[in-house]
RNA sequence: GGGAGCUUAGCUCAGUCGGUUCAGAGCAUCUGCCUUACAAGCAGGGGGUCGGGGGUUCGAAUCCCUCAGCUCCCA
């Protein structure tokens, strides 16, 4: 069955027949492209997405608002810029191409680091576009000629050539750091890549004996890790417990391995903990390492970095054996012993890997670190001088209060995936290292001290680089910005041109999870290299959450698939949906409901263009006085909108920016304007043909950031003749703004009270829909054309006398009678008892008001001014209700 | 333990400089309608002591104090 009219316009919205065509012809006419010009830039960067993900909703949130920005944008005449790409996440893509591998047969540790690599590859060939493809679907309108990966050639030369400048700044060092071990991946990661379950996990507590070495006695300590007692180089108690005052200074026998330890006194110490004496093991833990410090303590590491235990337990019953059996194995040979008191469940507090899950080891590593003592304060510097605004701005607090307790950052991760860091040690001697670009630039280093040393004794770090370490150069690295930076001098040689257009860029679209990650670190990236921050508004959106107020997660199955939606509600459906409840910052309670609503309003536009498109133009009709009063009114109407739409954009108001552009077309387009406008048969005159194209055509630009399939769609049916622009919307130019007259509007709102008022008796009068109404009045109405039609008035007479039979109407100022068919007692004489009751307090209270003369003295005049007014309107609405209350009196 | 924030209608949220024509929006709900663009619709209605208490002020949803509940970040 045909979905056409004549004129080959579709009767319904089929979002699905067009979507993928007006996306094409977009590419294909090169809508999204960008090259530097004489116009303005307005630049978004994708953050970019993880080359394993699929898109979710978060996604979804995120890159709608993107691409409402930046179609505003371009619309409004700037050379607008959408960056897209993703980045290499190092761990999550090491995790899966390691699983990948595992379900073939293939074990990482028997490929070698150059296989692997090649997997990994091929990989990230074959699913690493997956998540851009998705946001095509979504309407995304980046540039995709741009497209990065943060491990493609140029940039991977970038974040190596960085490495090695910060390196010789004296900003990158190498250190031991208590980090946290990922057994299973065989990685360090950050305290953001641990979690902790709530409320906790059940463990034991086991109360063990460490005895005395000098005469009887022992100690009790509470531990949930047997198994690392053979790590253990002292016992603390708290100084000012009474209980073991008398026994610091003495030693003890550490269990298993009868290691004699001295007792110490460290305020750490919780007495109500346990026993009150704590096991300290500086190798395996942070607190202890802390203590250890403080008492210059040995530290023995007994587990090797696999979780197993190393020979350094000296227990030959639990060398080589996992962390979790040697517990076991432990508990075993301590019950032996008769050392174990005995044994408690417990509630802990247990870090697990974000990615693998295994339960994180706190361990001593060797890392490199960046220094964050003259990144963190500039960075700082520019959020709270305004040069980087964020949005809502409340983030501040939590912004300035991280980056002034910031610590140095561990860049290191021990994977393969990744920029590989740019260190070559000597074979014979690892204590003897170089950081240069590649090889031969270290070899040449190495050969100024030693001249003998040739490439054979040179072996690279195996480590990686933190991925957060390379994305911190995305707005730099995306226009090639490190190409020609000399890391000898410290110097740019040359600044691309694409670097220098788009540098600044105007904002970046990211969740507040990642401020610190990500957007802080830019912005100490672009305040050291290009000596400005790298963007001038930061966006901060919310967390998609389900209707529960849970976050959406794959494990959770409490996440829509995307691209089942959009096949739903259609792309633009499910943009509305997103956008509708998403005030920046807040996080949205997604239920799909709102896409519901979305499609909805597409489908309402829909149909009201086909309405306009259905009216022949009669050129012998003059235009009906209703239509005339309602082109008027529409006229400022829109211009109010507009006016409106350009300050909740420049506040990133977006879900009030479409809730502006939603109420413009359903309330006032759709509900007033063209049923004030609808002519009687289907021939309508032609200025108010005119008119209504006209309109629909801003309306249709001042919608298209937010719907531009459909609106696309629709703007292609515009004829010629009305359109105001020949090429794709996308293009169009934004609407101007224009002064309108706000008093025509409040008028025009009081009538349509009136409006709603007779409709409102015509309800509860039971008057049938079809049935003109005969009204009475005895005052001048403004749009009073609008109010007969929109009223279904058939006879209008000025009140000459008290009419008979009528029921009155009372809508703020205005005063109406309605003849009643029937001869029923009107119910409202109550109703306008309370509402005098009401005025006249609120008339007392402003009288009162402008009695006191602190308040004529204190208040502004225009507040004074504006009492007065309101006194007046009130007295003529208290005159209205009075005379009727008198009639019903009579 | 340290820090930040939140509490307004059944739900999700606006509410700027303190100014009762600001107690608002959307959704949901209820009532009546298949009125020839749209039932993915039309018309109308109801619904909140602005978390509790105290204070400042001519005037408080808005500022201050306090209590309760919730959330996030850091350790």
């Amino acid at each position: 069955m045909s979905n056409t009219r004549p004129g080959g316009f579709p009767d319904k919205w089929l979002p699905e027949t067009f979507e993928q065509d007006i996306y094409n012809s977009w590419l294909d006419a090169g809508c999204f492209r960008s090259r530097p010009d004489a116009r303005r830039p307005y630049t978004i960067l994708i953050p970019p997405p993880n080359v394993t993900g699929v898109l979710h909703m978060g996604h979804m949130l995120n890159n709608t608002i993107q691409d409402v920005l930046i179609r505003k944008a371009r619309m409004e005449g700037y050379n607008a810029c959408w960056v897209p790409g993703t980045d290499h996440a190092s761990i999550a893509t090491e995790a899966r191409v390691v699983k990948m591998l595992r379900e073939k047969g293939i074990k990482k540790s028997d490929l070698s680091r150059e296989e692997f690599l090649r997997h990994a590859w091929d990989w990230k060939n074959k699913y690493g576009g997956i998540i851009l493809e998705q946001l095509k679907k979504l309407g995304a309108s980046c540039d995709w000629e741009r497209t990065r990966f943060t491990m493609d050639e140029g940039y991977y030369r970038a974040v190596i050539r960085v490495f090695v400048d910060l390196y010789r700044k004296g900003y990158i060092y190498r250190g031991l750091r208590m980090i946290n071990w990922d057994c299973e991946a065989r990685t360090a990661l950050s305290n953001e890549e641990v979690i902790y379950q709530e409320p906790g996990e059940e463990a034991t507590l086991y109360y063990v004996r460490y005895e005395l070495s000098q005469g009887e006695g022992y100690l009790t300590v509470a531990t949930q890790r047997p198994e690392t007692i053979p790590g253990d180089v002292a016992v603390a108690v708290h100084p000012q417990d009474e209980r073991y005052r008398a026994w610091i200074g003495r030693t003890v026998r550490v269990p298993l391995v009868n290691r004699e330890v001295p007792i110490i006194a460290d305020t750490y110490v919780d007495p109500a903990f346990g026993t009150g004496c704590l096991k300290v093991t500086p190798a395996h833990d942070i607190n202890d390492y802390e203590i250890g410090l403080r008492h210059q303590l040995q530290v023995i590491d007994v587990l090797n970095d696999d979780g197993t235990l190393s020979p350094a337990c000296q227990v030959p019953e639990l060398i080589g054996m996992d962390r979790f059996e040697a517990r076991k194995k432990a508990v075993e040979m301590l019950q032996k012993s008769g050392l174990i008191e005995k044994e408690e469940k417990v509630l802990s507090r247990i870090g697990r890997s974000e990615r693998t899950g295994s339960v994180v080891e706190p361990r001593l590593s060797e890392q490199w670190f960046l220094k964050m003592d003259k990144l963190a304060p500039r960075a700082l510097e520019v959020v709270e001088n305004q040069q980087v605004r964020l949005f809502p701005a409340k983030f501040t607090n939590t912004y300035k209060h991280w980056m002034e307790n910031v610590r140095d950052w561990c860049i290191s991760r021990q994977l393969w995936w990744g920029h590989r860091i740019p260190a070559w040690y000597l074979r014979h001697d690892r204590t003897r290292w170089k950081v240069a670009e590649n090889m031969e630039e270290a070899l040449e280093l190495f050969r100024q001290e030693d001249p003998s040393l040739q490439a054979h004794h040179l072996e690279q770090d195996p480590d990686v680089l933190d991925t957060w370490a390379s994305s911190w150069l995305w707005p730099i690295a995306v226009f090639d910005g490190f190409d020609h930076y000399d890391t000898t001098t410290a110097c740019f040689l040359e600044i691309p041109h694409d670097l220098q257009y788009y540098y600044p860029t105007t904002v970046l679209v990211t969740a507040p999870e990642i401020l610190f990650f990500w957007v802080a670190r830019m912005i100490m990236a672009g305040c050291e290299y290009m000596g400005a921050p790298p963007f001038r508004d930061v966006y901060l959106t919310g967390i998609v959450r389900d209707k529960q107020g849970r976050k959406m997660s794959k494990s959770l199955g409490n996440s829509p698939e995307p691209l089942e939606l959009m096949a739903r509600y259609g792309a633009d459906g499910v943009r509305v949906g997103m956008l509708l409840s998403a005030p920046a910052g807040n996080d949205l309670l997604f239920d799909e409901a709102l896409c519901q609503q979305g499609r909805n309003f597409c489908n309402k536009l829909w149909n009201a263009f086909r309405l306009i498109h259905g009216w022949e133009t009669d050129a012998s009709k003059t235009q009906a006085p209703a239509a005339s009063e309602a082109v008027s009114w529409f006229g400022h109407r829109l211009h109010k909108a507009i006016h409106d739409l350009e300050e909740q954009f420049s506040q990133y108001r977006l879900s009030e920016a479409l809730m502006t552009v939603y109420k413009l077309i359903w309330d006032e387009f759709c509900a007033t304007f063209l049923e004030a406008i609808k002519p009687e048969e289907n021939h309508q005159d032609a200025a108010t043909h005119r008119a209504a194209w006209e309109y629909l055509d801003i309306v249709l630009r001042l919608a298209h950031p937010f719907i531009p399939f459909t609106t696309e769609k629709l703007f292609s049916f515009i004829p010629d003749a009305f359109r105001s622009y020949s090429g794709f919307l996308i293009q169009a130019p934004w609407p101007q703004k224009q002064p309108y007259d706000a008093q025509a509007l409040q008028q025009f709102e009081e009538t349509m009270e009136a409006v709603a008022a007779l409709r409102q008796v015509r309800a509860e009068e039971k008057i049938p829909f079809r049935q003109p109404l005969t009204v009475f009045a005895s005052q001048d109405i403004p749009y009073l054309a609008v109010l007969k039609k929109l009223g279904h008035v058939g006879v209008w007479q000025a009140e000459k006398e008290k009419p008979e039979n009528v029921r009155p109407v009372v809508a703020g100022k205005t005063k109406l009678f309605v003849l009643r068919p029937g001869g029923s007692l009107p119910d409202e004489v109550e109703k306008w008892r309370q509402e005098l009751q009401y005025m006249e307090g609120f008339l007392e209270i402003v009288e009162k008001k402008l009695a006191n003369s602190r308040f004529i003295q204190n208040a502004p005049p225009e507040l004074v001014e504006k009492e007065r007014k309101k006194k007046a309107d009130a007295e003529a609405r208290i005159r209205n209700l009075r005379d009727l209350l008198g009639l019903e009196k009579k």
